[in-house]
DNA sequence: CGGACTGTTGAGAAATTTCAATGTTGGTGG
DNA sequence: CCACCAACATTGAAATTTCTCAACAGTCCG
């Protein structure tokens, strides 16, 4: 089922058989999009939010100068623009990193369903505080790590929610970006984070090389990422390096 | 009324008298605090959500060699811990940067408006929605904006949140911070955030001393700052300064 | 095989941090 | 009312991190 990866396995977030159907069959639509198509553009009215059903999806934001900050990168099962549904609108912009397959839910079906299933109401709620709980973790990156800790950061939530979604194993994962997204995410210069990069692998923390990533020391890398996967508020069900 | 300033003068979010009121009775307590006390520490269980009345709050999070970060920085009529009801705990810390009053209302009484008020329990999602929305520019500056920007996006977006709750004019504004909590706000050190309040004098932009902002150019500030207050989703029922 | 991206490397420049000293201010006790 | 103290703000100089610019190497694809 198309919904079947959503708020899987997350603390607080049992939604059962009946609901995950129930939301399958809000879906008005599945599209499958070309690497680096846009999906949302900020400020246009927005009647329908999407699930993503595979590949990866950025929130960015451009500056005047040209720079551009990744604000959020999504990966299957997460309801990407469920922001959408209230505020109207996005004040940020979204696209496909990879080549990806969206699921639409009109905003109409999504309002039903606060208004009928107050359970199911909450947990979709649920999933936008997971969305800002990760936000803040990002702005605890930028302000205050490293470059290395930022990128060792970065692909440790990365594998965690991989994990969760069955996407990662305990080696590593799948992850075709270009060093220009990380740095793009990082806050970072490509030069940059070519140089980061290339201090991981000196210090055989991890490897990324042609859109894969190898963990080769999963316990120190944690430890220069300062990373704490509480703030993903997964559960027990998870697999237990992910946690 | 206590909940006189929640969700004011935003965007789809038409709070009417009586679902102000039914919020107002569902708050169970309210307590006064002093400059720097803990509100929220991080992954204690939750059965209150806070709204603040009175004062300034931060979330913030510390990492293992005593940097901080703050994460948000929060006015009156902010509901600061929503984010809690749902997740059971947060992951960060709550402190007041100055005095504060707050309000509690417990979550059993949230739970019943998501389920018998839906219109109003999608007004509280959406509070934390703009939440998002504000953290997601954080990330903007942290990760792409000088330190001018940055410090200068931080007062232009202060200034049009406390307009809107009827606490700053065209002018100014109190905010009786210390320069370390810009820093940690900015993520740069205090002697870092002392050259750049220079420069913000020097460029004759704004005056900030003795716990008072003054604003000397708005439209140059503003330029600088890059803001464009759209992110905090007011209507045109805010002050014209504000948005 | 030729481009067009993408990744890698080096050297110098810029922004920010660090360390350390010196001012300022506001509050307190005498 | 003054002297003093503690906390906060300001300044300078050197160190560090990251950026910029520029050249060159790899890789993929038609």
């Amino acid at each position: 089922m198309l919904t079947s990866r959503f708020l899987k396995s997350r603390r607080h977030a049992d939604l059962s058989d009946s609901e995950r159907a129930r939301l399958a069959e809000a879906i008005s639509e599945v599209e499958a999009v070309a690497a680096r198509a846009d999906i949302v553009r900020a400020h246009r009215p927005l009647t329908n939010s999407t699930l993503l059903v595979e590949g990866f999806v950025s929130r960015y934001l451009d500056l005047p100068d040209g720079k551009r900050q990744i604000l959020a990168i999504h990966v299957p099962g997460d309801f990407i623009d469920l922001h959408g549904f209230l505020l109207g609108s996005l004040e940020h912009n979204m696209a496909a990193l990879t080549p990806a397959r969206l699921a639409y839910v009109p905003h109409d079906r999504l309002r039903e369903i606060t208004e009928t299933e107050p359970h199911l109401g909450r947990m979709l709620w649920m999933s936008t505080l997971i969305d800002a709980a990760i936000h803040r973790e990002w702005i605890l990156s930028l302000g205050r790590r490293s470059a290395l800790g930022r990128l060792a950061h970065l692909f440790c939530e990365l594998h965690a929610r991989l994990r969760v979604a069955g996407l990662a194993d305990a080696d590593g994962y799948d992850l075709p970006f270009l060093q220009s997204d990380l740095a793009d995410a990082c806050g970072l210069t490509p030069v940059h984070i070519n140089r980061t990069l290339a201090q991981l692998r000196e210090r055989k923390l991890l490897d990324f090389r042609r859109g894969r990533v190898a963990i080769h020391d999963h316990a120190r890398l944690r430890a220069v990422a300062d990373f704490d996967p509480i703030y993903l508020h997964l559960d027990s069900s998870a697999p237990a390096d992910a946690r």
